[in-house]
RNA sequence: GGGCGCGUAGCUCAGUUGGUUAGAGCAUCUGUCUUACAAACAGAGGGUCAGAGGUUCGAGUCCUCUCGCGCCCACCA
């Protein structure tokens, strides 16, 4: 047998496997393959960062899955792709180039943007490859390449052309510090401690009405006062005026069910716009739109006095201002959440502006209803999306004025307004550079202008089917390959990627973009708290990867069920580097007794303890299989490392050795054959969850086995089946047996090794059956 | 306030449709260098299954309520 080193090293066996399967393609998606296809939409990780622990953990999870179907025969098609564009990777490059992209030129802008991503791409996959993803790296995705953006300009097309995209101006939720319009899906909240104002409105009579606001600088866009319809103190000045301080208009006092008396004074202003209430407001009143903010944050015109300043400044004018006319009674601290924008964390604003939709509301129920279709693994995470659509108050508002993401196809006639959109064989296409073909179709006229916004980066990535897909195929073998098999990603992006390409394959195909969802959770410090970069507490999974190996790591990834969260354990990553040590000194133990192994044959007579690892290994097979068909790799790996650890190693290795080193050659070459086969199947249950050790183990002594260039594309474990096979029914009073001498040689202080002359057994067992099995295991002379 | 998940040994978790004395790993303690492995092995101790009530011959498992933790959403006047 070969020489081979002692000590298992991952940090010179997994670089060589990484390289080799590059070099073999061994994940190379071939489309003429047999076996069904097994598809992944693999999620695109986004480049504004490297890869941190939470990607490691999730995508450890899908790569468990594909590995798995793949060795079970299917033609597992498993792409790749980033995600870099849209606001975060215009954050990205700004933070690294230390430039701001408002105050640049765009072009610019862009070109700087591109450079970076071409720059840093290749080292960002790495990480990927680094973790021992199967998938086929040689053609992959950027949700900004040209491949990309003509897909999703495409696809836009053809939401305008079935009616379910629009533009309207209309409120909508702003971030003043990004200065573009955002989605319901892109809000955080943020607790904030803030005052309370009482404030007086002059009645008609010159009475006091008091009204409470978090935001007094909003007063010069009051448009209404509304009360509670049954609220005793204001029942009688429903329709009545009120003057707005300060400013002087008067507004109506309007009654509305969605005031809580309780809350404050009972009375509150209502502008336009403070928040989704007043928008509400606005819109069953058919309220006047009064705007006193506009994009940048600053007060409008309509502030008068205080236009210019910017939303803190406005507010603390107007509240000296207030307490000097003496219409200011009162101030309380409050805490209370307010909405902040996620990419950036500063409070949004609610807008009138001039944006793009995709109709999302008017089918609420559909989307359910497709839902159901789909398989959710682990199923309680349906509840989710289901929550998510139920609770969605705005159509999903896709136009973003910034810079770098994909452009809409669209110019505007400059004479009638109407929308010119660019035909299908010109795609992709910048509308700022490049020119419309022909004439308006409405009024004949030949001058657009182009529209300068880009797409919501979702309105990109909610097409990863397509982009993946069409990589490797045309556009009919795409749709027939439609829905895929499978969506891996974690619950964080249910209400957005998940809900988004949902809405995207039912508009475009009409139907549900995969048949499986497996959503993993999230990594969480020892004690239990969110792990991030700013807490100080994050983990960094390359770290881990230099010092562990991805093995290691990837066994702890495997270490929590479906859609739970995990607790960073360094101790369980050294558990898995423990389970690679484990499986080397066996395969090495066996390298060194079994001159060439050799598998099984269905004729072959074995022994009891050979038919009872047989059957325990089969047993391990049957529920191993079952637990990856259903995702649950969690199971899998218990099963497998139970039967290693527990009945392999503690066991039935012991059992073999005295026929190894004895003189039975019949015996001792049937327990070979046999410690081989187990091993072999056990090292191809471990492969989806490890592959680099169970490579090498393959790669050093399994090879000839089978003429395959790696074990990755093996064939997964069958049961065994052997056509004679001795009765092993009572092969548990000779495992108790085994104990009870264990028991005796530790109570005794005695080494495992040690002779003993005889033993009194307390287990009932039939010695004419196992006595020389369990003198020759005990090493005891005789038994009683 | 709504939805979802979780609460089992010191720690991390497993417990399939309710069915003997509740399991594993880590940690602890005691032994053992035994020809794969001391990064190991053998053995031992350790639990009112968050709490209360109910259904049942029987509940960690089903139902109701309470408490605690986490996530998502709403609340923003």
């Amino acid at each position: 047998m070969k020489e081979i080193s002692k000590r298992y090293n991952p940090q010179e066996v997994e670089p060589k496997w990484r390289e080799f399967w590059e070099k073999e393609k061994i994940y190379k998606f071939n489309p003429k393959a047999k076996g069904n296809v097994f598809s992944v939409d693999t999620p695109p990780p986004n480049i504004s960062g490297r890869m941190h622990i939470g990607h490691a953990y999730s995508y450890s999870h899908e790569d468990f899955i594909a590995r798995f179907f793949r060795m079970r025969g299917f033609n597992v098609f498993y792409p790749f792709g980033t995600d870099d564009n849209g606001l975060p990777s215009e954050r990205f490059v700004e933070k690294k180039a230390n430039v701001r992209a408002n105050r640049m030129d765009r072009n610019e802008f862009i070109k700087l943007c591109i450079k970076t991503i071409q720059e840093i791409v290749p080292e960002f996959s790495k990480d990927w490859k680094n973790l021992g993803m199967s998938c086929d790296f040689s053609k992959t995705y950027s949700t900004i390449d040209d491949h990309s953006r003509k897909i999703s300009q495409k696809y836009f097309i053809d939401l305008f052309e079935k009616g379910h995209a629009y533009r309207q101006e209309a409120p909508v939720v702003w971030c003043p510090h990004c200065q573009t319009a955002i989605a319901q899906a892109e809000l955080e909240d943020k607790e904030v401690e803030t005052l309370f104002n009482d404030i007086i409105f002059k009645l008609e009579d010159k009475k006091d009405l008091i009204i409470a606001t978090t935001r007094p600088e909003l007063l010069s866009s009051c448009v209404a006062v509304f009360v509670h319809p049954n609220d005793k103190r204001y029942k009688k000045l429903i329709g009545k005026y009120a003057q707005v301080p300060i400013f002087g208009n008067k507004v109506e006092i309007l009654a509305d069910k969605k005031v809580d008396p309780e809350k404050g004074t009972g009375a509150v202003m209502c502008c336009t716009f403070g928040d989704k209430t007043d928008v509400e407001w606005f819109k069953e009143y058919k309220l006047p739109l009064v705007i006193s903010l506009e994009k940048y944050g600053k007060m409008t015109k309509q502030a008068k006095k205080y236009a210019g300043l910017s939303i803190k400044e406005a507010r603390q004018n107007i509240i000296n201002d207030l307490e000097k006319k003496k219409l200011l009674i009162g101030q309380k601290k409050i805490s209370h959440s307010v909405n902040i924008h996620e990419r950036c964390k500063n409070e949004v604003e609610i807008l009138n502006s001039l944006q793009w939709y995709i109709k999302i509301l008017d089918k609420k129920k559909k989307f359910i209803d497709l839902g159901k279709k789909i398989k959710w693994h682990p199923p309680f995470m349906r509840a989710r999306y289901e929550n998510w659509i139920n609770n969605l108050g705005w159509d999903w508002a896709i136009s973003r004025q910034r810079f770098f993401g994909v452009p809409f196809p669209i110019w505007y006639c400059e004479k009638c307004g109407e929308v010119k959109m660019a035909e299908e064989k010109d795609l992709p296409v910048d509308p700022l550079t490049d020119k419309p073909k022909g004439k308006c179709a409405k009024c004949g006229n030949s001058k657009f202008t182009p529209e300068k916004d880009v797409m919501d980066t979702w309105a990109t990535s909610s097409l990863s089917p397509q982009l993946a897909l069409r990589l490797f195929f045309d556009e009919k073998t795409s749709q027939r390959m439609t829905p895929m098999n499978l969506r891996p990603q974690a619950h964080d992006i249910i209400s957005t990627w998940l809900f988004y390409t949902v809405v995207r394959s039912y508009y475009h195909f009409d139907k549900i973009p995969w048949k499986n969802v497996m959503i993993s959770g999230h990594v969480l410090d020892p004690q239990g708290k969110k792990m991030s970069k700013s807490l100080g507490n994050a983990v960094v999974p390359q770290e881990i990867l230099e010092k562990y190996g991805s093995d290691a790591l990837r066994f702890w990834s495997a270490g929590s069920s479906l859609g739970q969260d995990i607790n960073y354990s360094e101790e369980e990553i050294k558990m898995g580097q423990r389970t690679t040590t484990k499986l080397w000194n066996a395969a090495r133990f066996i390298g060194m007794n079994v001159k060439k192994a050799e598998l099984l044959k269905s004729t072959d007579t074995i022994e009891p303890a050979d038919a009872w690892i047989i059957d325990e290994l089969n047993k391990t097979i049957a529920k191993t299989t079952k637990a990856f068909e259903n995702y649950a790799y969690a199971k899998a790996k218990e099963e497998i490392d139970g039967f290693f650890w527990s009945k392999f190693a503690d066991y039935y290795v012991e059992f073999v050795k005295y026929r190894f080193f004895g003189e039975d050659v019949k015996s001792k070459k049937v327990g070979e054959k046999t410690i081989a086969t187990v091993f072999f199947n056990i090292v191809k249950l471990y492969a989806p969850i490890m592959p680099f050790v169970t490579e090498e183990i393959f790669q050093t002594y399994f090879k000839h086995f089978e003429k395959l260039k790696s074990i990755h594309i093996s064939k997964w474990p069958e049961e065994i089946k052997l056509k004679k096979s001795p009765d092993i029914s009572d092969f548990a009073s000779a495992i108790k047996a085994v104990d009870e001498i264990r028991k005796h040689k530790t109570k005794n202080g005695l080494s495992l090794g040690a002779e003993i002359d005889s033993i009194k057994l307390k287990t009932k067992v039939n010695l004419k059956k196992y006595g020389e099995f369990l003198k020759n295991v005990g090493r005891a002379k005789h038994l009683k």
